[in-house]
DNA sequence: TTGCTAATGTTATAATGTTGCAAATTCTAC
DNA sequence: GTAGAATTTGCAACATTATAACATTAGCAA
């Protein structure tokens, strides 16, 4: 199985975050973007799983922790975290997810499993390549592409298998 | 241009309107499925334009019309043509377009333009075909894919390019 | 400090979509 | 044609998702 894989299988979880948190503050140093703690929250909460998480569970999770926070709280968090790609928004869930190709420039390809909700992100060349074309056919100039596929994950392809 | 950039250029919209609706009570008959009144006035309006059409937006004709209509109404007439592959969601604008290949099975690729609204369906079956295979190569099994690029068509193109 | 900009708080509201049940309509079988 | 079943619609309330507008605070630079 691919590495890529990842979200589908059991693994260390921690890791994953503690990753995605270290590599965010790297890339908004970069950027010069400030990682507020309420913005550095928010990407904690969207990693705690690779299931996309809608925004006002973010601000449900918020509201536990004390933090007297409204939806614009978490819409600008998100909105900040999206622009410099830690975030990325399932548009056929009105969700969000954490990226795992922060370091890719990347138009995501999303496969999303009906069955478990784990989202896995992938950079699909032949996909944005298809597309392209595609759109070049028509003499469109493409900016932005959306391209998420829900269906059957493998390990819940198993699970149903032998029931 | 491919012929299939109609909604980019002027063409006689009415004709479009009037074959999507014979193609409409056509495909109903074939599914023994009642296009009512309120089915197919809904249709009609999706079809005014190339643009999407919000369901409120829907429901604000409908009101105008004189009809009683209330969300649920306009909802569930939206849901029966998608099930009949009359219309198409577009996820990232939460809007509905009249489908413009209702003789092919297909996962359409929609090309949206942002500047002028319009939404151009594509029959791409090498984007398909190359989302299938790296679904494929994550052993995922798909089951519907949303492909939506934004973007510039190529009407509005040469409009900016001459500014 | 002072003044500027970015970020956040706060309130309200807009936009989108759903549930549940009752009434009306249409279909089917007799 | 009529009774009963199934589908469709009307209707009221509600749930979810997202934004607008404006006040306040925090960070930073001259």
């Amino acid at each position: 199985m691919s590495p890529s894989a990842l979200p589908y299988r059991p693994h260390n979880h921690d890791a994953c975050v503690a990753q995605a948190l270290t590599e965010a503050r790297a890339i908004c140093q970069q950027h010069n973007a400030r990682l507020t703690p309420t913005r550095e929250r928010v990407l904690e909460l969207i990693w705690q799983s690779h299931k996309p998480l809608g925004a006002y569970d973010v601000l449900a999770v918020l509201a536990a922790d004390g933090h007297n926070a409204a939806p614009p709280t978490v819409y600008r968090a998100l909105d900040f975290l999206q622009q410099h790609g830690l975030v990325h928004r399932i548009a056929s869930l009105n969700a969000f997810v954490g990226c795992t190709h922060t370091d890719k420039n990347h138009h995501g390809l999303f496969l999303i499993c009906r069955c478990c909700g784990n989202v896995l992100e992938l950079t699909a060349p032949g996909v944005s390549d298809a597309v392209q074309s595609a759109a070049a056919d028509e003499a469109f100039q493409p900016d932005n592409m959306t391209i998420e596929v829900s269906g059957t994950c493998p390990g819940c392809k198993s699970d149903t298998a032998h029931d």
